[in-house]
RNA sequence: GCGCCCGUAGCUCAGCGGAUAGAGCAACGGACUUCUAAUCCGAAGGCCGCAGGUUCGAAUCCUGCCGGGCGCACCA
C-alpha cells in the first residue's frame, strides 16, 4: 500500500471518529499549491473534515482540527502537522516516508498498483461497425474509449469480454447481396477488401431506390435470409466475412487489441430473440400498443405522462433492436456470468440504453451485483464548432483521420529529428500520430464533445500525447547515453531538491488514479495525472542533472527517472498508447 | 411541448461543497559550452452565462431565466 491519501485516511478517520463522537469523514486530498503568495505553505495534504463538523457539534472548526491533530497518529508519516486559517489541516509528508514508499513502488512491477481483490467479469461493449460500411469518425471515440477500458480492467485482474456488436444483422443485407450478386463475388470481395466499402453501400442503395425489380429481388433476399436459405446465407457470411477483415486492418492501424474473435455481431442473438420476448410476455412485461409488442419501463414517460415503449417486436413481426439489446443483456449476465455490463456509446442514446437496462431489471435479467452502466460520450467536432465532415457533408472516413495523423507526425518528426533511420522513424511517426488521436479523445471529459485540431493534438507543449512520449523517450535516452541499466534494486532514496521530491511525490500519485478510473472510466484523469507527471518531471529534468550528479545522488536521481518512465509508459499504455524509446 | 447535456482566461480545457478558481495554447519578458531547448522559468490575463435560494462556506447543490447542442415508438 503506497497510496498516501488513503494511509493519511486511515490514521485520521478514527482520530475524526473520536472527536465526533461518531463516523466522520476526514476529507484528505492533495494541496493546491499554486496561486498562493508565500510559496509551499499548505503542506501536500489536506484535511477539510473539521470544518464540515463544526456546526454539527456546534464548537470552532479550529479546536475541533487542534484536537483531530492531537489525537491521530502521524509522526510517522508527516514531517509536519499545522492547523490552519477555519480549520483545515495542512500535512506535509515527511521525506524518509517520501524516499520509502518510492523505493517500494519501484521494486514492484505493478508500481504499487494492486490487482482487484475481487474480479470480476466484465462485458465492453463498443466499437460496433457496421458490415459495408465505412468506419467514421464516430466509430473513433467507442473504440478508443473501450480499448483503454478493456486494458484498464484487464490489467486490474477482471475478467474482460471485448464485445464488438457488429452490425451485421437488417433488411440493408438483402440489397447488399443482390450488389454483391450483380458486380460478381470476386469483384465485391476486391472492393470490400480495399476499404471502398461506401461505394459498395452507396451503389446498392442507390439501385434499390431507382429499381424496382432490384428492389423486389432484395426484400425477396431478406426473407430468404431470414428463413436460413443456405445459399444467401453463404453470400452474407462472404460480406461479413470480408468487412471484419476490413476493420481488422483499422483496428491493427488504430492499435486496438480487438481481435477477429471479438466480433459478436447482432445476427448472433437471433435464436434469442424469440426466447426474450416469450419470457417477457410470460412476465407479464409485454403489451400490444399499435400492432406492436412493446415493454414500458418504469420511469420513463412520453409527453403527456403516458408511458414510452421499447418496442421488442415490430408491427410486422419483426424483432425490434431493442430485443437484441435485451437479449444481449441476458447472455451477457447469465450465460457469460458477467457482472459488470459496460456500454461504450454516444450520449445521444443514453435513454434508449437506460429503458433497456430498466427493462432487463424488470425481467430479472440485471440484479445486483450486476450492473449496466452507459459510458457515454459526445461528438468529435471540426474546427467551425459542427460535427465532423468531410467537404462532401459525409462522415469523415476513420481511416483519413488516421493518415492524415500519422502523416502529420511524420513530418515533424523527420523535422525535429533528423538523425533517426528510416525504419525508427515510420514506426515513431505511427506511435506519435495515433498516439496524438487516442490522447485527444481520453484527455477531456468523455460526456463533452469535442474539438479535432491536428496542429494542437501533435504539439510538443501542452496536454498531449507527444509530450508526454517525448518525457519518457528523454528518459530512455539518459540510460541509452549513460549505457547504465535502471537500478531496480536499490535500498534508499534521498530526496535533496524541491524537484525531486515533487516529483517523488506525484509518482505516488498513480494507484490512487487507477483506481479511481476503474470505478468511473473517466479517462481524462489519468490522463491528467500523466500530464502533471510528465510535466513535474521535465521541471526535474532541468533542474536536476542526473548523470552528473555524485554517485549517491545519481543513483536516486536514476531511480526517479526510471519510476516515471515506467509509470509514464504503463499510464499510456493503459490508454493504449505506446510510449516509444526514442523519438 | 417534454426530457437530457453543456455555457470557467482571447482559444482549447481541468476543477464539480472548502483557503486568494488552475493548466496548456496564443501574446509578452527571460534561459541552449550541461542527460533530446520537441524544453524550462517569469510576468500578464476571470463578477466561473444571468438572477435568486440552501450552507459557516457555492464555479461546484436547488429553482427560474437566457444562450448552444442532442434526444423523444416500429433505423441501430
Amino acid at each position: 500500500m503506497a497510496d498516501l491519501e488513503e494511509m493519511l485516511h486511515e490514521r485520521l478517520a478514527p482520530a475524526f471518529a473520536e472527536v465526533a463522537g461518531e463516523a466522520a469523514d476526514p476529507t484528505i486530498r492533495r494541496s493546491q499549491h499554486t496561486g498562493f503568495a508565500g510559496g509551499d505553505q499548505r503542506g501536500d495534504f489536506q484535511s477539510d473534515g473539521a470544518l464540515a463538523l463544526a456546526s454539527r457539534l456546534g464548537r470552532n472548526p479550529r479546536d475541533i482540527a487542534t484536537d483531530v491533530v492531537d489525537q491521530a497518529t502521524l509522526d510517522d508519516l508527516c514531517a509536519t502537522v499545522e492547523v490552519s486559517g477555519p480549520g483545515f489541516i495542512n500535512l506535509t509528508i515527511d521525506d524518509v516516508v517520501l524516499t520509502r514508499l518510492c523505493t517500494e513502488i519501484g521494486r514492484d512491477e505493478r508500481l504499487g498498483v494492486a490487482p482487484a481483490d475481487n474480479p470480476e467479469t466484465v462485458v465492453v461493449d463498443y466499437s460496433a461497425p457496421n458490415v459495408a460500411k465505412e468506419m467514421h469518425v464516430g466509430h473513433l471515440r467507442s473504440t478508443v474509449i473501450g480499448d483503454a477500458a478493456v486494458r484498464l480492467l484487464e490489467w486490474l485482474g477482471h475478467r474482460v469480454h471485448r464485445a464488438n456488436h457488429l452490425g451485421d444483422w437488417g433488411t440493408p443485407f438483402g440489397m447488399m447481396i443482390e450488389h454483391l450478386l450483380d458486380v460478381g463475388e470476386t469483384e465485391a470481395a476486391y472492393e470490400l477488401s480495399i476499404g471502398d466499402l461506401d461505394a459498395f453501400y452507396k451503389a446498392a442503395r442507390a439501385k434499390f431506390n431507382g429499381d424496382d425489380i432490384f428492389a423486389e429481388r432484395s426484400r425477396r433476399r431478406v426473407v430468404a435470409l431470414q428463413s436460413g436459405d443456405e445459399s444467401t446465407r453463404r453470400l452474407w457470411r462472404q460480406l461479413v466475412d470480408e468487412s471484419e477483415k476490413y476493420f481488422m486492418t483499422v483496428y491493427d492501424r488504430l492499435d486496438v487489441r480487438l481481435s477477429d474473435k471479438d466480433f459478436v455481431g447482432e445476427s448472433f442473438y437471433n435464436d434469442r430473440l424469440q426466447p426474450v420476448v416469450a419470457e417477457l410476455d410470460r412476465l407479464g412485461l409485454l403489451r400490444d400498443s399499435e400492432g406492436a409488442q412493446c415493454v414500458f419501463p418504469d420511469g420513463f414517460t412520453h409527453r403527456d405522462g403516458e408511458p414510452m415503449p421499447i418496442i421488442v417486436r415490430k408491427s410486422d413481426g419483426g424483432f425490434g433492436y431493442s430485443a437484441t439489446d435485451l437479449a444481449a443483456i441476458r447472455h451477457r449476465t447469465q450465460e457469460l456470468g458477467a457482472t459488470r455490463l459496460l456500454y461504450v456509446v454516444g450520449t445521444p442514446q443514453r435513454q434508449h440504453l437506460e429503458m433497456v437496462f430498466q427493462a432487463a431489471r424488470q425481467a430479472g435479467w440485471l440484479t445486483p451485483p450486476a450492473r449496466a452502466e452507459h459510458i457515454g460520450f459526445g461528438s468529435i467536432l471540426g474546427r467551425d464548432g459542427k460535427m465532423l465532415r468531410s467537404r462532401a457533408g459525409v462522415p469523415v472516413k476513420l481511416v483519413d483521420l488516421l493518415d492524415e495523423a500519422v502523416a502529420r507526425a511524420a513530418a515533424v518528426v523527420a523535422e525535429k529529428n533528423p538523425e533517426l533511420d528510416e525504419t525508427v522513424r515510420t514506426r515513431v511517426a505511427h506511435a506519435v500520430g495515433i498516439g496524438a488521436v487516442k490522447y485527444a479523445d481520453l484527455s477531456t471529459d468523455r460526456t463533452r464533445d469535442y474539438l479535432l485540431d491536428y496542429d494542437r493534438m501533435l504539439s510538443f507543449d501542452g496536454n498531449t500525447a507527444p509530450y508526454l512520449q517525448y518525457a519518457h523517450a528523454r528518459i530512455c535516452s539518459i540510460f541509452r547515453r549513460a549505457g547504465v541499466e535502471p537500478p531496480r534494486d536499490v535500498q534508499t532514496l534521498t530526496v535533496t531538491e524541491p524537484a525531486e521530491r515533487a516529483l517523488a511525490l506525484e509518482l505516488l500519485g498513480f494507484s490512487g488514479v487507477v483506481a479511481e478510473v476503474a470505478r468511473s472510466l473517466e479517462f481524462h484523469r489519468l490522463a491528467t495525472y500523466l500530464h502533471g507527471l510528465a510535466s513535474t518531471f521535465t521541471t526535474f529534468y532541468v533542474r536536476c542533472p542526473v548523470l552528473q550528479a555524485e554517485v549517491e545522488v545519481r543513483r536516486s536521481r536514476l531511480v526517479l527517472c526510471d519510476l516515471t518512465a515506467r509509470t509514464l509508459a504503463i499510464g499510456l499504455g493503459l490508454l493504449g498508447i505506446q510510449a516509444p524509446d526514442q523519438m
